[in-house]
DNA sequence: CTTTTCAGTGTACGCACGTTCACTGAAATT
DNA sequence: AATTTCAGTGAACGTGCGTACACTGAAAAG
């Protein structure tokens, strides 16, 4: 959603050349800025990390003075944690919109919703991808521990399945793991094939195959 | 191997302090600065990206001039796209160690393996893992090339396997993609827990589980 | 209406960076 | 023995960086 906004000028300072800079209260106007910060950072995350992303840079795309970005951070590692946050807010609505689908075939539902939100909001996923090993420790650690209760969500979600009642919560978790793993294969995946709707379908398919692959060993696991 | 030398003073500078600067032909010396160009930029990189390394840093702790650096390398990418080679020979090494293994358990060989390998490098590891989706396009290029690579490679030998010869090329490919992604989940966990072995045998336990899980799901796949 | 708050401004600073260039001196070539 | 090659040196440059500080002016509080 925020994303949409974020991509559509590339050039575009956020706020000091945007008539919607001189209205609102003064909370909402600050707010407004500080989400300028976060989108320009997240636009120029496309081309480098965030070890190689300066203050001055984002501020300049922003369309502030350099100073004026410790009014909303006190560092740019701070504003990481930020985007942390915010992209996390994009991956749960995923989970949260698989939950509450029926799914006659929960695997191409889960794909097809996967690649829809990889869609709509494609710099969400490729900070977390990035990040996520990336150079700033205090990043790395916020999306390790988002991830580690992201994998919990999926746990509680699998233990819900019809087949599963009698897994072992160590189980259940080893098998959540796997697929987030296998999830976050797929989405980079789809980060590079951005725009080839034929590679698209190929990706598609391919990870329709490798959870129906884990599927199938779900079946028969524990009783041979 | 590089690794052992490289871990064990941190503080050394690798060629000015050492008195093997002084002996040897002249590509001899040239060869041992470069190698300490790179022994020095894995260094760092345990703390930062890529993109965050600068070459006076890299050159500093290599005990030469900044200048000297581009006797060696055009830019600190191009040093990175050659330590994506020299750690992919690292890969290739376990894979190979692997693949001569007879192995009355596969899974848990190689498991053992992988966690031998990633014990024994992992700087080389960490890396890989980190720069996959770094800031640096040029190295991600160089990185994705050789992973599907070694995906090729694994095909190939999961296709000798006795029980798979009747698998179609594409087949064998989305299971060598899923393992490879596996794989690099588990060394990742590895890196994350490096030096606690009760919780580095949970990660193993874990990672045999997971890898059984698939096996199971590829002893069923297209034979209900 | 007066005072206070505070998001954003503008200048100025010291510093680390990448890169240039002319150089040195020992090894390699002749 | 004379010449050439070339890895490593050292000074110098312009640039962009993070951050400090005093400021402005409109919104919020009194």
């Amino acid at each position: 959603m925020r994303e949409a906004g974020a991509g559509r000028g590339d050039r575009v300072g956020a706020v000091a050349e945007e008539a919607s800079g001189a209205v609102g209260t003064r909370q909402e106007r600050k707010r407004r800025t500080r989400q300028a910060l976060l989108d320009s950072a997240l636009r120029l995350l496309a081309d480098t990390s965030l070890a190689g992303l300066s203050l001055r840079e984002v501020t300049r795309e922003a369309g502030i003075v350099p100073t004026a970005f410790y009014r909303h951070f006190p560092s740019i590692g701070e504003l990481g944690v930020a985007l942390v946050e915010e992209s996390m807010r994009t991956l749960r609505a995923m989970l949260r919109s698989a939950r509450r689908k029926p799914a006659d075939d929960a695997i191409r539902g889960s794909v097809a919703i996967l690649v829809q939100q990889v869609g709509r909001s494609p710099s969400h996923f490729r900070f977390l991808i990035r990040e996520r090993y990336g150079g700033v420790a205090e990043v790395r650690k916020s999306i390790a521990g988002e991830l580690r209760l992201l994998g919990s969500e999926l746990a509680t979600d699998l233990a819900r399945y019809p087949g599963m009642a009698d897994w072992d919560a160590d189980d259940l978790r080893m098998v959540a793991d796997l697929m987030v793993g296998a999830m976050l294969s797929v989405v980079t995946a789809l980060l590079d094939v951005s725009g080839d709707p034929r590679a698209e379908a190929e990706v598609v398919s391919v990870a329709e195959q490798q959870l129906r692959l884990i599927a199938l060993g779900m079946a028969h696991w524990r009783r041979p």
